[in-house]
DNA sequence: CGTTTAAACGGGGCATCGCTCCACTTAATG
DNA sequence: CATTAAGTGGAGCGATGCCCCGTTTAAACG
């Protein structure tokens, strides 16, 4: 890559970070482009859909959430192992507003840049889950795919500005739901 | 309103309904005026704003639903009628893909058209949920609010394609959550 | 250091979108 | 039948994502 690309690359892809954090993952492309002080084509080229754009910004911060698992992987306590990684996860599928929706879309998609990196992420959610249902700490009726299915939804409520009042509430409920009998959990209604 | 106006406004509503069915919420409002043999300005004037477009397909459904909610208030197993109230509330929300995200968004939106319909279905959902709660079969902790969030992110979940085979087994571990010590609720792991 | 050449550039152009505006048409009334 | 207000439809506006292609420029070579 010859220097004054990489230049306007690297350029790029810091606007991008700032102007997705204020307007969300659908922020106009050429917004970006002349903030940049590039020409559309320039943008283009370098990210060829939307999509390539959201790779590029999001890839480190999956890379450590999978780097993130393996640690949490040697945690003793496999149910809160996966319950912090499960909020850090929602945490990163919601730095730019409105990126679950392709993410989400990605996981079937082997053409989406975006791809490969929800496939990671499922991958390293599954490992956590795994060793929490091999202790009988979780729920053995769920699999990677329910999983990311849980942070997709909850990242989307956490998304929704009339929502996110009760986005921590109803991930307590969850939390609940899939690793049962935790303290803290279910208040005591059991008399029903 | 003047006859042809009247004809005009029932048949792009057939036509939108039609459309809508195929496309999705987003479907292009251009398209389905064409379609109704119609120019863009009588779509507008009959419905301003996508939303209204949106309220007038759903309006009636709502209805039914807030309907539904008083039957079932007078069902003596008050969890099984918060359930499957539920779960025709998400059928309902679902009917068109992608009406969800604007349902969210008009719910703390007194301007939008479809405000009122989703303030009526937190508040059928509501009384189902109280009712269940003094009978001790729903957590305490929970209100409309959550209620209308919870329906929100599983009607949102069943829109995702990639998430559609996962959306049943899901609801049922969320209703096991909501409430609690039903039958068919979490497999034998308690032991841990 | 000058030449060459392929990589990189940027912006004009295209089709589409939601929505507005307004000159025209037409249903309904006295 | 004349009047008139309600109703109509499509041209037009600003904005979008993405493509195309004539022009510029970094960098490798003699």
């Amino acid at each position: 890559m010859r220097s004054d690309a990489r230049k306007n690359y690297d350029h790029i892809l810091a606007v991008a970070r700032d102007l997705l954090s204020e307007d969300g993952a659908d922020a106009s492309l050429r917004d970006i482009a002349r903030k940049a002080g590039v020409g559309d084509g320039t943008l283009h080229r370098h990210f060829p859909t939307r999509e390539a754009l959201l790779e590029a910004l999001l890839r480190t911060r999956f890379d450590a959430l999978t780097a993130r698992a393996g640690e949490l992987a040697r945690c003793e306590k496999a149910d809160e192992a996966l319950l912090s990684w499960l909020r850090e996860a929602i945490v990163v599928t919601h730095s730019y507003k409105g990126v679950i929706a392709p993410m989400v879309a990605a996981i079937t998609d082997e053409t989406s840049a975006l791809h490969s990196s929800c496939v990671d992420l499922r991958q390293a959610g599954a490992g956590l889950l795994e060793r929490a249902q091999a202790k009988g700490l979780a729920r053995p009726d769920m699999d990677g795919n329910d999983l990311f299915a849980l942070i997709s939804a909850l990242a989307w409520l956490a998304d929704q500005p009339p929502l996110v009042p009760r986005a921590d509430h109803l991930f307590a409920i969850i939390a609940d739901a899939v690793l049962p009998g935790r303290t803290g959990g279910t208040p005591g209604n059991e008399a029903a």
